[in-house]
DNA sequence: CCCGTTAATAGTAATGGTTTTCATTTCCAA
DNA sequence: TTGGAAATGAAAACCATTACTATTAACGGG
């Protein structure tokens, strides 16, 4: 992370190492108040503004992705390489599926409309496995 | 249209039936404010916040659907079957992507996981043939 | 057709996530 | 070690969206 920063012209900071470390230690794709919250015992002056800015810059340099859904703050992927994501409508968490998705999924679109593809994104939406078997017991039971 | 208002118990609006009607006469996924200024001209004054809560009813009533893109406001779609959708990265400008996508694309994760997919979402990122095209003429002179 | 009831609207304030501003602090190259 | 620039913390501003409230208008029953 370091070599990132500098090798880019930016500061290496505490901030910036320790908000890192969190993206790092979690697959939890946090929110920036989670991080904030994360964040705050090692750094307890750290400001959200300073999160927010931070992520923001390592959305640039490529080591991170934010992830936006409809209806929630963004989150934020401390996984940078393309994969894809599970959203439960029941609990809300943000899960990988780290499946490999057809490579030709967009070329006929592409030929046919002149559309030039440089990346997509596929989201699946459903429960998960908990919240799923909540839902069967609700149904036997209602 | 006034038929689905009244079936589910809304009354028939004369702002319900014109936004429903710029909705159906452009394919262009325009914002709320974009709506309010199409639809300004046939009523003087109605109010941006008319045309949310129309908006938000049309969804639940399921005769359009919201879409929701990194870095913009949410976008609508008088076209409630599920299609996906092109983003230009250069002009902003969200296309129909009529592509029939393959029926099993999650079952693998689906039955690794247990996640109960109901629905899923498919965007294409890059550049239309217009900003492809000019993007081609910068290259060769720059 | 004409009310009376009540849902819907216009206008405006409030909200919440995010960005900006600016004085102060920290980094780091010389 | 130090001067200058970059980054930070704290707070204000921003902007899309939602909530509030007095007024208007839809519409079922007379
Ligand atoms: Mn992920
Ligand atoms: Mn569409
Ligand atoms: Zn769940
Ligand atoms: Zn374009």
């Amino acid at each position: 992370m370091k070599e990132v920063l500098k090798r880019a012209g930016y500061r290496v900071t505490r901030q910036r190492l320790v908000i890192f470390e969190a993206l790092r230690g979690t697959t939890s794709h946090p929110t920036a108040e989670e991080i904030y919250n994360m964040v705050k015992s090692r750094l307890p002056n750290i400001s959200l503004g300073t999160v927010y800015r931070t992520l923001e810059l390592f959305e640039r340099l490529g080591v991170l992705q934010r992830l936006t859904f409809e209806g929630s703050p963004s989150r934020f992927d401390g996984n940078p390489k393309p994969h894809y994501h599970a959203i439960c409508l029941g609990c809300g968490r943000v899960l990988d599926a780290d499946e490999p998705v057809p490579e030709d999924i967009g070329r006929r679109f592409s030929e046919e409309t002149g559309f030039e593809i440089v990346g997509y994104k596929l989201e699946f939406y459903g429960y998960c496995k908990e919240c799923a078997s909540k839902r069967r017991e609700n149904e036997n039971k209602g």
